[in-house]
DNA sequence: TCAGAACGTTGGCTTCACCAACGTTGGTAG
DNA sequence: CTACCAACGTTGGTGAAGCCAACGTTCTGA
């Protein structure tokens, strides 16, 4: 982003849309930048981070809870299995399903990359109070109930 | 976005940065669905509403302006000139510079498609009030600002 | 005047969000 | 029990969006 931008036209400036998406923009920099540190990148964070707060899931479950596409988790899967990160096995129960785990690794991995993501939240969230930061993420948060609880 | 999604991890849940990305991934589904109808996409709505606000441009400005990169310039003005919503000519005073200007169906297009945003956007804030679409905004503003103002 | 900056352009790259299709496996209605 | 449909993992592909490096041209300031 150019630090020197003429003022942006009022009729972006002033939309929420647009707001949102540079907002998310920026923060997406930032957070990737992050992950940079760990060589990993947003999709990978998700799982990992999903498989640290509710344990071993199947790839269509982690899809659901990350809003990741099927076909995405796998290949996002495959990188962490590279890595050491998770294992996948088959469910013995649905042999339809792989069941993920972290492993050991994964979980320090999980750990370090939430400290990061905790930082970039506080250099993100700078010029807010801590009373704006709460009202910010209620407002985000109704939103989203609103437009996924249908 | 699968609209029966479990709950999401915690971590993410509650995360500004995550609320941040996924309020702007929806809000862009729902202008791209609006834009659809225009067969155009971001890039050339944030053009023609920056040549409508402030009239012709070199490209380089209409980039920063747009926070569009140079080269992805080059490309939605070539096909906007080619629907003929845009004209690029050379600048006589500056050979380096095209100067990119609005024919009369592009001044068309370009409130057309803003009636589009600003329907999205009644969509996209519809669980807010008033004043609470005011806070979200304010809040979105001054992050924005703090970020690029450096 | 001459070095460096700005401009437009080409070509390429990555992340993220999708979609369609397939074979396999589970559950269920008849 | 069987047929049918749903769910799962996987492959392969698409497109928008945000970037970066390099080049030749043109302008500008020291």
């Amino acid at each position: 982003m150019d630090a020197t931008a003429p003022q942006s036209p009022a009729g972006l400036r002033t939309t929420p849309s647009w707001l949102l998406n540079q907002a998310a923009t920026h923060a997406g920099r930032l957070i990737s930048a992050g992950f940079a540190v760990h060589d990993l990148r947003g999709y990978h964070y998700r799982l990992l981070a999903a498989l640290a707060e509710s344990g071993p899931a199947s790839q269509a479950d982690l899809g659901r809870r990350c809003a990741i596409d099927r076909s995405d988790v796998v290949a996002a899967v495959n990188d962490l299995t590279g890595r050491g990160l998770v294992v996948r096995a088959p469910d013995p129960a649905d042999r339809r399903r792989n069941v993920i785990s972290l492993t050991e690794a994964g979980a320090d991995e999980a750990h370090r990359m939430a400290d990061t993501v905790a930082r970039v939240q506080d250099d993100l969230l700078a010029p807010l109070s801590s009373a704006e930061r709460d009202q910010l993420t209620r407002l985000l948060t109704r939103l989203l109930e609103h437009h996924s609880g249908h």
